[in-house]
DNA sequence: CATTGTGAACGGGTTCACAGCA
DNA sequence: TGCTGTGAACCCGTTCACAATG
């Protein structure tokens, strides 16, 4: 996750920014300001404004903002103007329910490949795909040109998938295991642990 | 989410610190040292020192942190040195997921009830739940005296059933629903998507 | 007239560097 | 000697406030 001019904090707020818009847009609603923005996320417009201002100007003085011309903008800015494909690796609970999520495609990604080790579920079927051995990660994830993966498997495996993952080609993986991985410079890792969450949250209750 | 001394950032980073300790005492190490911390976690040594002298002194010069005994600090000040109940909302796949994970136990919590508002799932049961009707969250939320809970429902659905468990007393949230949440000040949200955090990493892909 | 884009001021989180102590 | 705890320095993100403009 290499930083060149804009801070990755910047870049962590437009996919909300992303987000929100489409809901606007699926209201059919035309333009917006920073302020309303700002209102829904609960941040500032001063920075919404100063954000977007980082990769251009997109807004109009008086005005505000073609809801469908920012979309554009941020999808390009985000990469996500196409499709990724995604490798999950570990078909447990989890894995199944992300496998099955329908809400990926229209926001940049589509999972299309599932992996996992257990001999009892390499070869079964979950949602549209035909899960694949853990052990031809290397192969498949290279021959498929795939840079993004999610992992939910248990923490034990997770820093040998994740190796596994960056020699076939992955730049970009988002960890469900509870635990930290060790990878090149040039991967980008993200974390989702809900405890992690519960636990900043029960910090604040008397 | 109201911030009185501590740096909520400060706060955020705490849940990790306690994460990676667990992994550690597992393997039987008995102490280390915020220098060893930071490298698992990718956090500057100074950091970590700083983070925790907010709190207390917890560790002795030249032999670092007694791994035990910052485990219960740590525990005691995120305040799970006890077992949070949660209420779960959303029957779906993902809530079929969370209220089967093994994870939140040992770490202060405990799916305690699941809802859901489809007819065809009310009644039925996931793991040791039976799942019971959204239309009833205001009173068995309330005599269950539960503050924390997990949403796994529809974006549409999102607000209104935050609505509810606000006025049935819950205090936290961790909402799966990729939308923001409009609730009073005194109420804890965070936020969990997939999506933001792939568009995130997807931005430094070439 | 409403709202953007932005330089400047501000504030606060991070790093530094070292005294202090086991 | 090794490592913590911490004031001070530094850095960087946020807010402010206003000129510019459709």
């Amino acid at each position: 996750m290499v930083k060149n001019q804009i801070p990755d904090i910047v870049v962590g707020r437009l996919p909300r920014y992303l987000q929100e818009l489409l809901h606007m847009t699926q209201k059919d609603q035309k333009t917006t300001s920073s302020q309303e923005l700002g209102e829904r996320l609960g941040i500032s417009s001063a920075q919404i404004r100063k954000d977007l201002s980082q990769f251009g100007e997109f807004g109009k003085q008086g005005t505000g903002y073609s809801i469908s011309y920012l979309i554009e903008q941020l999808q390009v800015i985000l990469k996500v103007d196409k499709v990724w494909d995604i490798a999950l690796i570990g078909a447990g609970d989890l894995g199944h329910a992300i496998a099955r999520y329908q809400g990926f495609k229209n926001r940049g990604f589509r999972v299309a490949m599932v992996f996992d080790n257990d001999p009892a579920k390499i070869g079964s079927s979950i949602g549209d795909f035909v899960v694949q051995d853990t052990a031809n990660i290397g192969t498949l994830v290279e021959q498929a040109n795939i840079k993004v993966a999610m992992l939910t498997v248990p923490v034990s495996a997770a820093q040998e998938v994740a190796e596994a993952l960056v020699r076939a080609g992955v730049r970009a993986i988002l960890n469900y295991a509870p635990t930290p991985l060790n990878l090149p410079e040039h991967v980008c890792v993200q974390y989702i642990d809900p405890i992690v969450a519960l636990q900043h949250m029960t910090y604040y209750l008397g």
